[in-house]
RNA sequence: GCUCCCUUCGUCUAGCGGUCUAGGACGCCGCCCUCUCACGGCGGAAACAGGGGUUCGAGUCCCCUAGGGAGCGCCA
């Protein structure tokens, strides 16, 4: 039922533990390929590895592609639940002659890999059983079913990334199929899943590359169409080695936590090893309509946690109040701190979190350092000061909020303009300068040393709450 | 060891033989704005790995060297 010039790619993780940042790039650039040209992408667990599958790896994947807002088409299809497909194809092969029983032990083989490696060829199997006959076979043994593969010529693949790529056939060796215990290894079933799955383009990281020369030959002695490749290459921590954990090979609920937008992850990850032209800051309708294999670089990419920032803090800036309050709500539960913060919002902080995050947006590069920045609008009376906020409450500072506290109660309204009007009078009256006032000010009502403008927090906290605060820090109570 | 891939500012990259005295972004430095911190604005330092070719002309094409990466399992 499907149309013969469709796109249809797939994302295929093994679920040996959450997703991380090369996983979800992989994932990211297969959505745009496909959704950008209106295919599709389908979903596929590769948990043949059952001692290492896991139903959590399973659940954490689902959830840090639903986080990064990437969906698929389908349900997710289990290879190991097509195990018995995968040997349906082997006995195709035996039958054809294309495939053949291995007897070798695993001693022998150790062997075979070590005289190779001495004699400076590629470690690889010999092939003794490939054309033996099948009476010579030893008793009480299970064979192994193994490719029997080209041994002349070459195999070329042409990639949409890496261009094309020559192997010399006499280089690969006749890979398994079937192990001894009947079951089908991640070379078949990825063969067999991909053609029944009508994936029409396999976009995966370059560890793949040789992969795909040695799968060629299965598609071939199968007699399939061989999917269009797109080895792209993978993500290096900062100094350059392959990404590990103390790098940034986190999974992506670790980026949530850290509290990152996932606009903005799929923005600094798409830049990774693509780019069009100098647009640097792009909307997922751009990515979709400018993201193109052929235009993705070769050569790996650095993890650069300081541009991620960057990309964040101005994805928090221009994304509109209203949204960027439900998106730091939501993210709540996840942050560290985050929880505590929420029980504290009743109604008026609820009130006061909302009229302030125009001011805080400005001031956090991602929900983390802005859930910080909101600590002051829960905080409770009286508040404890942080060091900076003490030195600037010193008696000079306590006599400036002395004098200033009367003015503000007798204040005819409680707006920006108004106060603001007070503060500075008070100021240019008494022969300060505003940040001797300002400074003292910000410290009684947040207990910190920096915090958005001045008047406004004085807005968000209301009346009362400001003279309360103010008169906690000048020793004349005010309720 | 063998096979394959890669190499432009610290980092992500633009560049698809002449428009490159190499552009943008992050980061860094300086100045401005300013009630703090940010935001913003302006300016600055900063790269074609090295060597050979090809060509009238090379960051762009070819080769070599060096450096880096990936793969070489009855793992995926």
């Amino acid at each position: 039922m499907s149309n013969p010039t469709e796109i249809v790619t797939r994302f295929a993780p093994s679920p040996t533990g959450f997703l991380h940042i090369g996983g979800a790039r992989t994932a990211l650039f297969n959505w745009l390929y496909a959704r950008g040209r209106g295919g599709r992408m389908l979903l596929r667990i590769e948990d043949t590895d059952r001692a290492r599958s896991t139903e959590e790896a399973i659940a954490a994947i689902l959830d840090g592609l639903a986080w990064l807002g990437l969906d698929w088409d389908g349900d997710p299809v289990s290879q190991h639940a097509r195990a018995e497909r995968h040997r349906e194809a082997v006995e195709q092969l035996l039958a054809a002659g294309k495939a053949y029983r291995c007897y070798a032990s695993p001693e022998e083989l150790a062997e075979m890999r070590e005289t190779a490696r001495k004699e400076g060829r590629p470690p690889r199997y010999d092939g003794r059983w490939r054309d033996r006959d099948p009476s010579e076979a030893p008793q009480g043994v299970n064979p192994a079913i193994r490719l029997k593969a080209p041994q002349e010529g070459e195999t070329v693949i042409e990639d949409h990334v890496q261009g094309r790529v020559t192997w010399q056939n006499a280089d690969l060796d006749d890979l398994i199929l079937l192990r001894s215990d009947g079951n089908p290894t991640y070379m078949l079933a990825v063969v067999v899943d991909d053609h029944d799955m009508g994936v029409t383009h396999v976009v995966r990281g370059d560890d793949h590359l040789t992969n795909a020369a040695r799968q060629t030959h299965i598609y071939q002695a199968l007699g399939w169409n061989v999917p269009e490749w797109a080895h792209i290459p993978l993500i290096h921590g900062p100094d350059g080695a392959k990404l590990s954990k103390r790098h940034g090979a986190l999974g992506v609920e670790a980026y949530r936590a850290m509290g990152y937008l996932p606009a903005a992850m799929r923005n600094y990850l798409v830049r990774l090893g693509w780019s069009h032209g100098d647009h640097e800051v792009m909307s997922t309708e751009q990515m979709l309509e400018w993201f193109d294999l052929d235009a993705i670089g070769r050569s790996a990419a650095r993890f650069d946690f300081a541009k991620l920032e960057n990309l964040n803090g101005i994805y928090m800036r221009q994304m509109p109040d209203d949204d960027l309050l439900v998106e730091f709500r939501r993210s709540l539960p996840y942050l560290e701190g985050g929880p505590a913060f929420e029980e504290k919002l009743d109604a008026t902080n609820s009130a006061r979190l909302a009229g302030a995050i125009p001011g805080l947006k400005e001031r956090a590069k991602n929900l983390t350092e802005l859930l910080a920045n909101s600590q002051f609008l829960v905080d409770e009376r009286p508040l404890s000061l942080d060091d900076k906020a003490a030195r600037i409450l010193d008696d000079a500072g306590r006599v400036t909020l002395a004098g200033l506290l009367p003015l503000l109660t007798g204040a005819a309204a409680w707006d920006a303009e108004t106060l603001e009007g007070i503060v500075r009078e008070f100021a240019e009256e008494t022969g300060r300068k505003l940040g001797q006032v300002a400074q003292p000010l910000r410290a009684a009502l947040t207990g910190r040393g920096t915090s958005p403008g001045i008047f406004d927090v004085l807005v968000v906290l209301g009346r009362d709450e400001s003279l309360g605060r103010i008169g906690d820090q000048t020793g004349v109570p005010t309720d």
